[in-house]
DNA sequence: GACTGTTTGTGATAAAATGATCAAGAATAT
DNA sequence: ATATTCTTGATCATTTTATCACAAACAGTC
């Protein structure tokens, strides 16, 4: 029996990933607003949590930073962006074309972040042929080639919930890794698939658990 | 010192409450499809947790299960909704009309999960005066009065970044308690109000880490 | 009614995450 | 030079979270 028959290809708390991209946000804007130097403390101040938990985060990585001046903005940006892998631009495919669907296809902030929305795919024939931008909106059955064509791991599913689990199903067979999922339901997908989830409600109703009660009707 | 001079608003742990609405959604699905019972067990294979983490959760609460038999699918919906506090609709202000906006606000499905938007805002003069389904494109000085108005606790920032911090001032000024951000920014704002944020490019980016390096290019 | 199958709710335990502390390094002031 | 002030990264302590394991409760069967 190989003990190292699996490599163990991260030790790094999820937790602790979850975050990263958060830090190379502000990081970024830091950098943009024209700051050179920033410390674990001014990051902790803004984006609330404590200095101490921003050092270790980083610290199971590598040593970022100076003691007494703290971490080089734009260096900073450079490591996350590697560690991330977001130092160049992955292809994403869009299952959807609805105003959801419209909004993401639509929205310019993908690229400088490392992301690119490449295909667009609805079952609708009123839709399959319509253009979003610079792409044609394409028949689902166009999946796997498009899939295959970009070398693309990350799916968009937009659809509704009904159509959500099936959709689903026939990006993983094309071969997609991973799904960022805005249909509010909860796939079921084998073990070596990731989805997230976004779904508004979720956080409506997280919020109103601490609100008084304050309704229209009912 | 009284120590009871503050009430203990909540001894309920943050991440148990943010399960809540996940059980909730899933036990909805089971209703739609007329099942009467379940279990923990079920539940969990369902949402891909153990089934002695929902039983635990839902033990801060009440009993709700029955043993040897598990936990009646309409009873325990209801139950949920009354300790998240969504046995109603709650009233809710959007901000920013852009393909996003438009997107949210033509969304049917908010209001039987317990949130209606009551009002859409928006800067941009060409916007303002336009419809969205039912809902008029009000300028942003009117958010205060539109707040008072319908009782609103709770909005949506659906602008961009560089406008969001301001705007997010405005809301709290205006009496806003809980805001869900689009944009791509971290908030500041008194430690009172609950900001929960979606940036798709955050989930993304927390994706990539664990997917093998496959880039259009640099 | 006794027996068998389940399934809940919970105290005990283990694991994980967070927070506090501090030596050492680096910049700045004196 | 020397002292002072910062800030990191590591270690240790504490808190939080998740898991385990089982008595008690219920439904169904013989």
């Amino acid at each position: 029996m190989n003990h190292l028959s699996t490599p163990v290809l991260s030790q790094i708390p999820d937790i602790v990933v979850s975050r990263l991209p958060i830090y190379l946000r502000t990081l970024r804007l830091l950098k943009d607003q024209g700051v050179e130097v920033t410390s674990s403390q001014e990051l902790g101040e803004l984006l609330g949590l404590s200095s101490a938990q921003i050092r270790k985060d980083l610290s199971h990585f590598g040593e970022f930073g100076k003691q007494g001046t703290g971490y080089n903005v734009a260096y900073l940006c450079n490591q996350l962006e590697k560690i991330l892998k977001v130092d160049c631009v992955w292809p994403v495919i869009l299952v959807g074309a609805g105003y959801l669907g419209h909004a993401l296809a639509s929205y310019t902030g993908f690229e400088h972040r490392g992301f690119r929305i490449v295909a667009v795919f609805d079952n609708d024939p009123a839709k399959i042929g319509s253009t979003i931008g610079a792409i044609t909106v394409q028949a689902v059955e166009a999946i796997p080639s498009a899939v295959k064509q970009h070398r693309c791991q990350i799916a968009i599913l937009a659809v509704p919930a009904s159509a959500a689990q099936q959709v689903a199903e026939q990006l993983i067979e094309a071969g997609i890794k991973s799904i960022l999922c805005y249909a509010p339901i909860t796939l079921t997908v084998p073990p070596h698939i990731r989805v997230e989830y976004i779904d508004p409600v979720i956080y409506f109703q997280h919020m109103t658990f601490y609100l008084e009660k304050g309704c229209i009707e009912e």
